[in-house]
DNA sequence: AGCACGCCGACT
DNA sequence: GTCGGCGTGCTC
């Protein structure tokens, strides 16, 4: 139906997924409406009004009755196309709402900040663009140029102390931005985000630089969307949000450390950057480079089936790695509890001339605790869970249920002393700090983060993940639990593990020592040679034969039993290749089932998924159809069917 | 989510 | 005869 003026399709902001769809409306007369930007629209009765994105103009619409826009919110065209048809592929590929993707894409508007943006001087830095960097040193001399070419998928295997690899990456955005194209690098956390910023900003002139902070206000993560959004090149770092950052010539994007959990997003529809980023390559033709030090079982996949180019250093520069894999019984006479003479010794001489890093498994200060009379492990009256203490004196508690026994006494012999099992950080500190008297020790933990150390002689205890950085490097590292991190119940248990170490490895000077107790066999072997790939081969082989992901997709459905049942019935009727996993109860009347297909039925099993949603929340007589819930390729989900061992 | 439309019981 | 119950369905 041709109209009166102008037409502009609008997609809404809402959290409704029956209304995830365009929406034409009238541009009033004289109105400044241009496509990305803001608008306020009426929905359904006349004074309502729905804020949403003007996504393209048309001069006819479908529609017969046209609405009018009520108002511009801004002028600024935040929604720029291609993130459109980001978010929708996103969207379709998390069988979710494009709107909801929106709202982890674009930040929440600033005025002050988005006044002084459209009032700015918008002509290219006075600084001109860096020059191209040599190479890469240590990679093979055409590295750099074959990583940075469009087009080109890359796993990049991060190599040597943790500065260097970060200033690789900046080296790969430097490339890319000498030819006037942006970059963007997505990190995992805040502390491999200050670690590149240092290695970038070495790299990259700051008129070139926005570095996406993770503890920034609203407006500065505004005025970095925007700063995006301007012609003149950039290179954005950031965390997972960034991987949306609507850059305009894309020339390369590199996501650091992809199997690590933070990459993961949280809100719906639960995309990986992993993924978000796949999808954008394959948009835009830009350079695509995955890099870690140890690769995902994800990478592996996709290089084994050479979808992705491995690109490896010349050599291994790593301090040397002694897997000690003795029994404790017979050392005790010469060192502490817990620690192979060796790896005492190695530590002593290590302390006298810098620090020496401690990775821990656990938080707390004991993840378990048993009867000191007659050894019964003790667990919570309520739900069987194991109890633990958070500090040495504290009350003990549920590790599950968090409930609280003091006083306690044991169901089997009435003892009322208990004894902790294994170790925690707080347990570690108290021990060590007893082995090595007069040495200060430094704790860092989730509750009590630290980023850096200084070089002076020091025990720095950490638990995995939250190692603070030495300055000039550890001397010594003493990676404590193997066992306890590679038996975990976790599908991720040993990628994870053996992330771990790398990551504790990379904080370690070359000259330094590396001593890994509690582990043998193979993992022992893999972390001695620095040689992950036959360890990891087997056990992408064996996730293949047992229909586990990334051998296949899988998306959990939960919710209502009888909604669960009827969604995960309707997407397995699909292909015989299609199978559930469960139902299992959550509790409370929520139920999960979990539908494993294979990535060729993808777009297939998608669409039925989405569908499906929307019709259970569109029949509204289903009580609690709000609840249901779909999260695709999330491997998480299978380990809450495991969980309690 | 709201909000209107719609088709059956107790009230002026 | 009509006010209003909330089941059902739509939102440019």
């Amino acid at each position: 139906v041709k109209q009166g003026g102008q037409v502009a399709r609008v997609i809404l902001d809402t959290r409704l997924p029956q209304l995830d769809r365009l929406f034409d409306y009238l541009i009033p007369e004289g109105m400044d409406v241009l496509p990305g930007c803001r608008v306020s629209v009426p929905l359904r009765s006349g004074a309502r009004t729905t804020p949403g994105f003007v996504v393209e103009l048309a001069d006819t619409s479908d529609v017969s009755a046209l609405q009018p826009i009520s108002s511009v919110i801004s002028t600024a065209a935040v929604l720029p196309a291609e993130l459109w048809d980001l978010a929708r592929a996103v969207a379709a590929r998390q069988a979710g709402s494009t709107a909801d993707v929106l709202r982890l894409a674009i930040p929440g508007r600033s005025v002050r900040v988005e006044q002084a943006w459209l009032a700015r001087d918008q002509d290219p830095p006075a600084v001109p663009l860096p020059s191209a960097p040599e190479g890469l040193w240590g990679y093979p001399h055409d590295s750099l140029q074959r990583l940075v070419q469009p087009g080109q998928r890359s796993a990049f295997a991060l190599t040597g102390e943790i500065d260097r690899g970060a200033q690789a990456v900046a080296q790969m955005a430097r490339a890319v931005l000498s030819r006037g194209e942006s970059a963007v690098v997505v990190v995992p956390d805040w502390r491999d985000l200050r670690t590149f910023q240092r290695a970038f900003q070495a790299e990259i002139p700051e008129e070139y630089l926005s570095v996406w902070d993770a503890d920034a206000t609203a407006s500065q993560r505004y005025r970095g969307y925007l700063r995006a959004l301007d012609a003149a090149p950039v290179v954005v770092l950031g965390r997972r949000h960034s991987v949306y950052a609507p850059v305009s010539s894309l020339g390369l994007m590199v996501v650091v450390d992809d199997a690590d959990e933070s990459h993961q997003e949280p809100l719906a529809p639960y995309p990986h950057v992993r993924d978000v980023a796949l999808l954008r390559h394959q948009h835009t033709g830009s350079a695509l480079v995955f890099a870690s030090r140890v690769p995902s079982m994800n990478l592996l996949r996709w290089v084994d089936r050479g979808y992705l180019t491995a690109v490896a250093a010349n050599h291994l520069e790593r301090p040397r790695v002694i897997p000690t894999a003795l029994s404790l019984s017979h050392e005790q006479a010469t060192a502490p509890a817990r620690l192979p003479s060796q790896a005492y010794q190695g530590v002593q001489d290590a302390l006298r001339e810098g620090p020496v890093l401690v990775q821990v498994f656990r938080a707390g200060f004991a993840p378990g605790l048993a009867c000191a009379r007659c050894r019964e492990a003790a667990r919570c009256v309520k739900c069987r869970g194991p109890l633990s203490r958070q500090t040495e004196s504290g009350p003990p508690a549920c590790r599950w249920c968090a409930k609280v026994h003091a006083p306690w006494s044991c169901p089997q012999c009435q003892g009322r002393e208990l004894r902790p099992l294994g170790y925690g950080v707080g347990r570690t500190v108290s021990e060590l700090g007893k082995a090595f008297p007069r040495v200060a020790v430094i704790r860092a933990d989730g509750a009590t983060p630290v980023y850096e150390v200084s070089g002076k002689p020091a025990l720095v205890i950490a638990t995995r993940g939250a190692e603070p950085v030495a300055a000039g490097g550890y001397h010594a590292a003493l990676l404590l639990d193997g066992a306890a991190m590679v038996n975990r119940g976790s599908l991720t248990a040993l990628e994870d593990t053996l992330r771990g170490w790398e990551h504790a490895i990379s904080l370690v000077r070359e000259s330094g020592r590396v001593f890994v107790t509690d582990v043998d066999d193979d993992p022992a072997l893999a972390v001695a040679t620095g040689s992950y790939h036959p360890l990891l081969r087997a056990e992408l082989q064996a996730r293949e034969q047992l229909r586990l992901p990334p051998a296949v997709r899988i998306a959990a459905v939960s919710g209502p039993r009888e909604l669960v049942l009827g969604l995960a019935d309707r997407v397995a009727g699909i292909a015989p290749e299609i199978d559930v996993l469960g139902p299992v109860s959550l509790g409370s009347g929520q139920t999960r089932s979990i539908v494993r297909f294979p990535y060729a039925l993808g777009e297939q099993v998608q669409e039925a998924l989405r569908a499906g949603f929307l019709s259970a929340v569109l029949a509204k007589r289903m009580a609690g159809a709000s609840r249901l819930r779909v999260v695709v390729d999330n491997p998480r989900v299978l380990d809450e069917l495991t969980e309690g061992t």
